[in-house]
RNA sequence: GGUUCCGUAGCUCAGCUGGAUAGAGCAACGCCCUUCUAAGGCGUGGGUCAAGCGUUCGAAUCGCUUCGGAAUCACCA
């Protein structure tokens, strides 16, 4: 049994003894004690006062020795005011820290054939346009999510939804057509989705150039857009293709896969996947037959001007539009269409969707919607919804060019990570180019990756490229090297011949025992980063234990150690939080490196 | 205007199922590399937890109000 449930019940054993009165297990605060009192965890007595009928410190004392007396992994106590602080004794954290090194998958809970099944949806970009520095947010959000939501086993579905279609893809294809001249990724050396972006921008560019023009001729900026002909031209491919047009299909298709390889590249570059990839163009259609069902049913109603509609006033929401007058679909319509598919594809048990907080009302209207048209897990989806990162001049915006370009911040991180690495010296001459490269890889993408993922998702958070391009202090770089160096000294354990499992110290530290402390703490800080959706609360975690053993690494000389058994001892201890740092780490999506 | 979210050190952020003197990192200043990796460690200074009221033994944390900021409320996606 964990001893944190040991010392709770003790505490209701000794209430029943010393005053008895049942007091529940739920109400009693048990807490680690703080860095600045004596003792491993902490009981506030205050609520106990109303049974004790004495002074908090009486009551706290006579507590103490009921639980000194009677459970052996307590060493000793003192009180501080209304606080009962109990030391566990050494022996105790070094079996606990025997049984953790046993588990190799330590406060992974294991997914079996009978584990529900979670489909977490992510990434969900336009094929008009390259990824950008939002982006990045919301697929490391949903890459850690999904193994966060494994490790407290349940089977996960990684998916993604492709906006293949519409108006702005057209904008694209039309540019191309026009000013294009055949050119190709191959042809050019750009990366498909950059290619594809950058006619979307021509496109604009040109069509303002075009409102300007007809605004000199005295038309009003509303008459200019509805005259001029690039946008009918637009809007012309748009129906071309709704009526399954060959040749604008087949360009489409072309274009569209270019943009795929480019994602591809990104994805990979950045380590995120997909078990299932949903594209609108098939999903779009699939949606409008199913609103068209529960229009039949009479779950929607149709207006005078054929448009269908959903009333949830009862649900305190507004009137929804679903298809418009002329029968084509909304947003809303194809997010309907894509949940049925993927209801037809998998038992879903839980549905979590990783979207920016400015759509957190359509998910609102969306679950309710689900749940009128027979989806079990309409009603309880997930929202998980992410704040929007800002740049130090404020939004992103693509007309200001203030748009941070996935791929160029990879590049430049991993190169400030190069040149860092070069700075400091001659650490890892003795590896090849390639080996040197790697390392820098991931480096640069570990400092990004936990500078995204640190943050509490629902906030809005400011990324300032200069400055965030940060390797000391509460970054990735700082964990990874607390890793590199835990597997350094193993390596020289190993070369010296000391065997871990000798490990049976008379004395350990404070220092050690809190270290071991946070690694009984893993199990639950994973339980709470699945019920919390919080891949932050792990984050923050693999700071908080890397630097703890940091502090502790610094005052000790592990391999001069006199006692073989004490060597032995902080041999193990450095393997386990080894051992977490990386499994955290993997929960996060962020590689650790060997040495670095 | 309605709804939702946010406001903690100069900056970026933790802490929020109510507990002890509110924590880190960055930036500033001062120490520490013949010691398993200095991308490190130690120290100093820095706070009206937006404001007010309430709940209670106890509030950054819970409730209400106000003030600031953001998002959303489309036959756009």
């Amino acid at each position: 049994m964990n001893i944190e449930t040991t010392l709770v019940q003790s505490v209701v054993e000794a209430i029943k003894s010393l005053y008895g009165t049942e007091f529940s297990a739920e109400k009693i605060q048990l807490q680690k004690t703080r860095k600045e009192f004596e003792g491993d965890y902490t009981v506030v007595v205050f609520p106990f006062l109303a049974l004790s009928k004495k002074r908090p410190e009486e009551t706290a004392q006579e507590i103490g020795e009921y639980l000194k007396n009677n459970v052996t992994a307590i060493s000793s106590f003192n009180v501080v005011k209304g606080f009962l602080n109990l030391a566990i004794s050494a022996n105790y954290w070094v079996d606990l820290l025997n049984e953790i090194d046993k588990d190799e998958k330590w406060g992974i809970t294991p997914v079996t054939e009978n584990s529900p099944l979670v489909m977490v949806e992510y990434s969900s970009p336009n094929t008009n346009k390259p990824l950008h520095l939002g982006h990045i947010r919301n697929n490391l959000l949903g890459y850690a999510l999904s193994n966060i939501i494994e490790a407290n086993g349940n089977k996960v579905v990684k998916t993604n939804i492709v906006n293949d279609r519409g108006i702005h893809i057209c904008k694209s294809m039309l540019a191309w057509l026009k000013w294009g001249e055949g050119e190709t990724p191959a042809s050019s050396g750009k990366k498909g989705d950059h290619l594809i972006g950058d006619y979307y921008v021509a496109f604009d560019k040109h069509y303002k150039a075009e409102l300007n023009e007809l605004m000199e001729k005295g038309m009003s900026k509303e008459e200019a857009e509805a005259a001029s002909p690039l946008m009918a031209e637009a809007r012309e491919m748009l129906v071309k293709w709704e009526a399954g047009d060959k040749e604008v299909r087949a360009l489409w298709e072309k274009m569209n896969n270019w943009v795929y390889e480019g994602f591809d590249e990104t994805y990979k570059r950045l380590g995120v996947d997909f078990d299932k990839i949903y594209y609108e163009s098939d999903t779009y259609l699939v949606g409008k037959e199913t609103v068209l069902g529960g229009l039949e049913k009479g779950i929607f109603y149709r207006r005078e001007d054929e448009s269908v509609w959903a009333d949830l006033k009862n649900d305190g929401l507004d009137e929804k539009l679903l298809l418009r007058s002329d029968g084509t679909s909304v947003y809303m319509t194809q997010d309907i269409g894509t949940a049925q598919l993927r209801f037809r594809d998998y038992p879903i048990d839980k549905m979590v969707y990783v979207v920016g907080n400015e759509q957190n009302y359509h998910f609102q209207v969306l679950s309710l919607l689900l749940d009128k048209l027979g989806f079990s897990w309409g009603k309880g989806l997930v929202h998980f919804s992410y704040g929007m990162v800002e740049l130090p001049e404020g939004k992103m915006k693509s007309r200001e060019g203030t748009v941070v370009d996935a791929d160029d911040l990879m590049d430049e991180m991993i190169g400030t990570a190069r040149e860092t690495s070069e700075e400091l010296g001659n650490k890892l001459n003795d590896l090849t180019e390639e080996e040197k490269a790697n390392i820098n890889r991931i480096i640069g993408l570990g400092a990004l990756k936990y500078f995204m993922l640190k943050v509490d998702a629902r906030k809005n958070m400011l990324f300032n490229p200069k400055e965030s391009i940060d390797f000391n202090g509460n970054t990735g770089p700082f964990i990874q090297y607390t890793y590199a160096r835990t597997r350094s000294i193993e390596r020289k354990a190993d070369e010296a011949g000391v065997n871990r499992n000798n490990a049976k110290p008379e004395t350990i530290s404070e220092k050690e025992c809190a270290i071991i402390r946070m690694l009984n703490d893993y199990p639950a800080i994973v339980r709470q980063a699945g019920t919390d959706y919080s891949p932050s609360g792990i984050a923050n975690y693999a700071y908080e234990l890397a630097k703890e053993y940091n502090q502790f690494y610094h005052d000790f000389s592990i391999l001069r150690e006199e006692n073989e058994a004490t060597k032995a001892f902080r041999i193990l201890l450095t393997h386990n939080v080894g051992k977490i740092i990386k499994s955290a780490m993997n929960l996060l999506g962020i590689e650790v490196p060997e040495r670095m």
